[in-house]
DNA sequence: AACAGTTTTCACTTTAAACTGAAAATCGAG
DNA sequence: CTCGATTTTCAGTTTAAAGTGAAAACTGTT
């Protein structure tokens, strides 16, 4: 092997690594990113085995983390004719990756938080003391406040790149 | 008790709970959010051992999240003329909380992802081959995307409630 | 400097999540 | 319908993170 493919195969390496260690921070698990990763930077769509193989993990364990990435929709099954088993890719448009991530944690962290707040504000909306109508009115600052972070979250995600560009300028001229 | 101040006490703790099992889905730990969450909503500011008592946690759990909740800034050691005990507080504007979790999350999850790709990108920088190319332009493009990124968070982090708020309408008209 | 009140540390235990591997279910071809 | 290839499930195991509790360190007071 040139020296060339092999700074190329290190660096892969290091990116999925290195991806799988950041996925934990993200909340998602070290496996998944790592898959992500694995797939982001291959020029072809791999099998299961495939993955098993390069990642050193049990069957199980990449099929359901494929399952799951499916499920968010960053990768999609790929079929080949002739081919019983199937492949996966991963999506390569960055801004596409960062709105389907945007979209997925909002659901999970955000929709969720919304829940909480408004039952908590419902539940003491008719409370007389000083001390229920302090809760009552933070629950209900709350759940503004994050109605509107979801309210955002919700408009960036389904920009255009391009308007988005044009958003991220104006924030910084 | 009356049923005024059982209700606001349920709903209490309701708030508490759940917000604490967001935590898991924010990546914050469990017992974080919910120390976090009863500082929230109590009305004045709690010893360790009160967070012990309300919570049903150890001395070592409780030291250490209100260490790590004052290490985020989220919550303020407060000292009591006449008392050596240290007790907490938790600030309770809305947007000083969002403006302190976003920038500490961008910190755990965006900065340690920049300094990834930046790496990935320059020991690519001057490979030959059509896939070594591709791979250096994809980090190259990771890279500025979430350079990018990290710029808005920047922006939005230290903008004044007033600013944030013109812009949200900007968004949204 | 002795001491009670308080904070901090840390070796050990618990728990929740991730992972394994093999069995079961499914699928398509002949 | 049968068979080999492939996917899916799941009971059991491993692992990393959170939590415990008691001992040690610190702090201000007499």
């Amino acid at each position: 092997m040139e020296s060339e493919e092999m700074s190329l195969n290190e660096a892969r390496e290091a990116f999925i690594a290195q991806w799988g260690a950041l996925g934990t921070a993200w909340g998602i698990n070290r496996t998944m990113a790592k898959i992500h990763a694995l797939l982001m930077v291959s020029n072809d769509p791999l099998s299961t085995d495939d993955v098993m193989e390069r990642l050193e993990i049990s069957r199980g364990n990449a099929h359901s983390n494929l399952k799951d990435l499916t499920a968010w929709g960053l990768i999609r099954i790929v079929v080949r004719k002739g081919e019983r088993r199937e492949f996966f890719e991963a999506e390569k448009e960055v801004w596409k990756i960062f709105t389907t991530i945007a979209r997925e944690r909002k659901r999970r962290e955000i929709d969720p938080a919304l829940e909480v707040l408004k039952s908590c504000k419902e539940s003491t909306a008719d409370l007389q003391s000083q001390e229920g109508n302090e809760f009552h009115q933070q629950m209900k600052e709350l759940e503004q406040f994050v109605k509107l972070a979801s309210k955002a979250g919700d408009t960036i995600a389904n920009m255009q790149h391009g308007k988005a560009m044009q958003l991220t300028a104006k924030l910084f001229g």
